[in-house]
DNA sequence: TGTACATCAGTGAACGCGCGTTCACTGATGTAC
DNA sequence: TGTACATCAGTGAACGCGCGTTCACTGATGTAC
């Protein structure tokens, strides 16, 4: 308990202090915020490191370049949406057709959530595509949707185009369902979004039979 | 005859002419290749001035600035995907579903044909989204997908949610399917995405449940 | 426990860059008479 | 048909801006003895 007193510091203490302690998390943290607010376009990183409180020189220490940053941020990104989509299948019960449901719905709304950060999810041009961890988690968040969407009786890890199919399928239907929600084209803004996932979503998943 | 060779002139002599002629087209024609080439984060008006062979004070006077240029872009895009659909649907004979699945594949074709300006349409951010002529455009879009689609039965333009899902849905499928494919979720590269749209799409579509 | 020293994680100034837009201008075009 | 003149569509230089990254540096930390 002592111990624990002792470690922890106000944060006045730590923004006087030269050392930050955990500058790396707190300029992911930092980037999220300045994406979130002026959108992807606009992020740049002396906005973060002034966020963070940190000369422009800083982030230098934790990522190779801008790029590095926002590959961390895209990867740490993959893994919470393979959670996210592990943890809506395992609440839907044993159903089939739930199952796919539901994790279409964690897909939408994982999306609508945080939109800036799903963009640089998908934003490959700002991303460095070998690093293996982004492609990892990537796949992992596939591999969710695949395992229960996968035609039944379907090799378990076959990568033919058929036996693909409904798995792409199941994720083209939500992907562009969130996207066109994010892009406006349900309204403007993220009300018309939620709106449309909350009326629309249930009943177009219905029309999707695999 | 003779007033026809009499106006055209060689790209020469236009490109004296202290007057261009043409320079509003031209410039369209300009960005378009810039948004190819560089894809659309790394376009600039400068660089568009350049092709055109102009100063970079030249496009003020077509253009209210850089903004405007862009959805003059995306406007025209909206409506050549419209006629796109519309002349897809035509070819396609008399039936439903083959109809739909017609639209469907010319959509994702049409996408995949000019990636960096299919991004553009969707990235509202660099768009003047109150320009009567883009929405107009996009809704005429949206209609040819919608006309078809709708529930047999269902008021031709009803708006509620229900009458709505089925195109949605049709929508959301085949605009996801080509984000992922341009975004290089198939593969990277223009080819393996051309290819996931050949082999992939159409058992695609046949999940489609409409 | 105290000290010397290597390493680490910051600073802040400076670099060069390309951008969108504005400005006063000028050459070319079109029109009124 | 010729001329005066307004309008149009360019020029090119300059503006201020914010950016990512590099540089020599320094203060703090941790470790070997």
């Amino acid at each position: 308990m002592n111990d624990n007193l002792d470690t922890v510091k106000s944060d006045l203490e730590r923004s006087r202090a030269y050392h930050h302690g955990s500058l790396r998390s707190a300029l992911i943290e930092a980037a999220e915020e300045v994406i979130a607010e002026r959108g992807l376009d606009r992020f740049s990183l002396r906005e973060t490191a002034r966020r963070a409180g940190v000369s422009p020189a800083a982030p230098a220490h934790h990522f190779k370049d801008v790029r590095g940053l926002l590959t961390a941020i895209a990867s740490q990104a993959f893994a919470d949406l393979a959670d996210t989509l592990a943890e809506a299948d395992a609440t839907a019960g044993p159903d089939r057709d739930a199952r796919i449901k539901a994790q279409g719905k964690a897909y939408v709304a994982f999306a609508l959530d945080r939109p800036a950060r799903f963009d640089l999810m998908w934003r490959k041009t700002l991303l460095d595509n070998d690093d293996p961890q982004i492609n990892e988690q990537g796949d992992r968040a596939f591999e969710m949707l695949d395992r229960v969407t996968r035609e039944p009786g379907a090799p378990k890890s076959g990568t033919s185009d058929p036996a693909l199919a409904p798995s792409i399928a199941a994720w083209a239907l939500v992907h562009g369902f969130a996207r066109l929600a994010i892009d406006g084209a349900f309204g403007p803004g993220p009300e018309a979004a939620e709106a449309a996932a909350r009326s629309l979503l249930p009943l177009v998943l219905d029309y999707l039979q695999v």
